[in-house]
DNA sequence: TTGTAGGCGTTATCAG
DNA sequence: CTGATAACGCCTACAA
């Protein structure tokens, strides 16, 4: 198989030549460092120009050791909380001179430690994970390698390095406290199968925990992973024993929630008169539905940004706290009856 | 600032000197290369793994003088169009043995080229842009440069390189045939402000000309750009003025026209009775609906496989068609009355 | 302010 | 099947 003929790219050698001068002039002037006459180094900039001089970013990593690179694993992109992170924390690299990379792992540990051993291959300056469980050889490599590490989106004692996010089960346990005291005692729970998705067990055992306290029926946990959100939830909704008269639904996500809320519709009950309905993350969507959806707002946006400065403080060597867990918000919304 | 001390890695040569064969042995057996016996090849790969051994990217991508990366740019995550497109590329790139990044521009132009710049620093393979409408310094960086370029989810007679898309005027003009059929005369267009999103005016102005055609009322353009879809479709919706009795509405997609469904109930019009709407993608979120929407459904994660396979015979040096146009598919839904 | 020498970690090439 | 040598394009360190 003939492959295409490489285009000749300019050197830094090249535009030396050109400009009569020595690569190290080129060179600095190319970093904007110090070093070099004002007159120079616009001469060179704009001779540079004009040659399409592009420095080669892997020969600048290879000598300086050290790449810009901060790269950022998501389960997903299907679902609004990652998107906020990512923009939360993207506008702070780029400001700072780095670089983001991003990939998606669709939940899996195993395509994450295959997608980090290969990011890590360009000695990336940080890596961002979401969530604190992962491959433990994963860990093992971060830890062994010093990689500044930073796990978003939930909190543990005992992180990698950094770690900024809320307390699953905190909030869960919260949630279910303030749905409790409106009188509710047959919860369900509609989220990932259970050890599938260590956020959403933490969240349901938060859940169960509030309602077992005032002595309510034990939660129920229905519902799979994967495809749409939108779809999951009212899939979700659909698997519940309705015979066994649940009064409340709480759901993994806002999204999953409103599918569930219209499968509840379909299925002929009220909302909220018939069945409460819950979600969680507060999304923008809850607003423009006909009855504002019962919630608890994630401090997304701000997850992003301060794992950002956490993380570039950490790099530039300034000791920041190693876990930082913010706080949610209850969104009161009207798809439970306030008694 | 005190740099966070580097840890050291392990090169080829320490594991060469380790193992008592020259670097170029240990070079082979990494990249499962001919010219080493299999007895050889399994001591060195077993010695590199307890070694934590971790051949440098940077390093071979200068050496090879090129890059296994591919760059992908979208405008946007917050539109599950995008990530259903990227999940169509990604495990065809994977599997091909390239790595593939991906950024985010927020429908900038300036954002994109910044992007690209930076990203063509790095020497990749070839990079992937959304649309066909580009900072004219992007487009002839890419064509001096010879770089393997893939638009994707628009088409054009003149392509940077390569492109794979759905003709938005077509679709556009088969959409609005449709419901004028049925009847309406009457439309509204809530996107994208013009001039704005190149693919949101070619829908719109098929859809005018098809409302021209049977000489309807001249199609009333509406909308703002930015934020959460469903809100933005709302506050479309909001826009409208409905002294004007408009009987069909016509979103520039499926979650701004659920949105704007919404917004419709909430100002006490009835669907379809009162008003028709109208998305476009055919997003799995309208199969949840109350009642399914009348949209076109885009062939999103066909787009972005076809665009992936052209993208890699184009690498390989086999000819692939430079324009290929995917047809989308008319969702009756029920958000339209019959006649 | 500018230049020189050496090396970053890998692969290509050609010789054994 | 294996190894020596010379790039790859740039930056660090030191010298002028």
């Amino acid at each position: 198989m003939p492959k295409t003929p490489e285009p000749d790219r300019t050197t830094i050698q090249d535009v030396a030549r050109r400009a009569g001068v020595s690569v190290m002039t080129v060179s600095r002037s190319m970093r904007g460092v110090e070093g070099v006459s004002e007159m120079t180094r616009q001469r060179i900039l704009s001779l540079a120009q004009d040659m399409n001089y592009v420095p080669s970013s892997s020969a600048r990593a290879l000598a300086a050791t050290n790449a810009n690179l901060i790269g950022i694993s998501f389960p997903t992109l299907f679902n609004d909380v990652f998107p906020d992170i990512l923009e939360g924390m993207r506008r702070i690299f780029d400001q700072a001179g780095y670089s983001s990379v991003m990939d998606t792992t669709d939940y899996d540990p195993a395509r994450e430690l295959s997608w980090a051993e290969r990011f890590l291959a360009w000695r990336p300056a940080a890596v961002i994970l979401t969530g604190v469980d992962h491959d433990p050889e994963l860990r093992a490599r971060l830890i062994r390698g010093r990689i500044p590490t930073l796990e978003i989106w939930d909190v543990t004692d005992d992180p990698i390095d950094l770690c900024v996010g809320i307390d699953h089960y905190r909030e869960g346990l919260a949630l279910g406290r303030r749905i409790a005291e409106m009188g509710y005692r047959a919860p369900v729970y509609v989220g990932a199968p259970p050890g599938m998705d260590h956020r959403a067990d933490m969240r349901a055992e938060g859940v169960s925990d509030a309602f077992r306290a005032v002595g309510a029926r034990e939660l129920v946990r229905r519902g799979g992973l994967g495809g749409n959100s939108f779809v999951v939830g009212a899939e979700g909704f659909g698997q519940i024993d309705l015979a066994d008269a649940p009064d409340v639904v709480f759901f993994l996500t806002d999204n999953m929630a409103f599918g569930g809320m219209m499968a509840a519709q379909r299925a002929g009950l009220r909302v909220p008169e018939d069945i409460g309905i819950v979600g969680f993350n507060g999304l923008d969507l809850t607003t423009v539905l006909p009855r504002p959806l019962t919630t608890m707002a994630s401090p997304r946006r701000q997850i992003g940004q301060v794992g950002a400065r956490h993380l570039l403080a950490r790099l530039n060597g300034v000791s920041s706290p190693r876990i930082t867990c913010l706080p949610c918000e209850f969104v009161a919304g009207s798809t439970v009856r306030s008694q």
